[in-house]
DNA sequence: CTTTACTGACTACAAGTGTAATCTTAATTT
DNA sequence: AAATTAAGATTACACTTGTAGTCAGTAAAG
């Protein structure tokens, strides 16, 4: 099956090569490591070889075209991004992580649209929400307060 | 100088490790390798070397008491967490931050509490909040929308 | 005092990652 | 046709990470 994969795991320097692709929808190899090389001090055989890893792990497909490859994207960034992000708050303590989601938006520059989406959003969630989220870090439950 | 090192950076497996002992405040190995082995299926040697391996970072501090050694958390657990959530969005487009954490926090169950100062800060922003957060994908400024 | 058991140290090893050089083949230029 | 260039493939290499075995020393038990 696996209608939508998005489970490549893309390393962080991956990661720049896909913004890039991602963005143009679709690129050659040498309009990347163009892009890439003023971006970084990556030396153009570095650039090749993370967009190579990337077809390995199946996040960008290639199209012969004559001489060159085209390449383009086989997931989506904003499925990728909500991944990633839901993955790394996922393995934090479940108690704290409004904090971090607090202190991370504070230091964001977010649209005005984005941040009256998000309003929303939090507002519609503040009905069912629970009067307290328990800290999961140990097996049984100490309630975050078991001291050693 | 280093006041504060938030530097250091852990690992998934190591981040596991860290949250038992932010949550215990301290505690010697015997109870984190106890704790652990109920939550994953390592062998008491793996946690061993994620010990290690954290206090050489200089995540966890070593107190010798007696035979054994007290381990305590050398950087705090919401500083952490913070950047480390940072850090990952800093690597994002920067124009589809604001989706990814809408979709987070619809994935995410959160505190009242959490979500209403959430609610609150973001309420803040709004004021200033730019009408719109372009793509930094690209090195010029193609405003994501340059066809390839 | 000797044996046992547990703690921490050392060693191991494959896979992933960041970074890059070199090689090969095919195309472009002279 | 020969020489140069460029694209992708192959190879390299150190460091990190996940996962774990083994060793050595000291304290506890007999």
């Amino acid at each position: 099956m696996a209608t939508t994969e998005v489970t490549a795991t893309i390393s962080d320097a991956e990661w720049r090569v896909m913004r890039v692709v991602w963005t143009l929808k679709q690129a050659d190899s040498r309009t990347i490591i163009a892009l890439l090389e003023k971006q970084h001090d990556w030396k153009a055989p570095t650039i090749k070889t993370l967009i190579g890893r990337l077809v390995k792990k199946g996040a960008l497909a290639t199209t012969k075209q004559g001489r060159q490859f085209i390449y383009t994207p086989q997931i989506q960034e904003q499925a990728a991004m909500d991944a990633a992000l839901l993955g790394e708050l996922n393995q934090m303590c479940a108690m704290h992580r409004g904090t971090a989601l607090t202190h991370v938006v504070d230091q964001l520059e977010l649209s005005h649209a984005d941040v009256q989406t998000l309003i929303t959003h939090l507002e519609q969630q503040l009905a069912t929400a629970p009067a307290s989220v328990p800290c999961d870090c140990l097996p049984d439950d100490c309630e975050g307060s078991c001291e050693a």
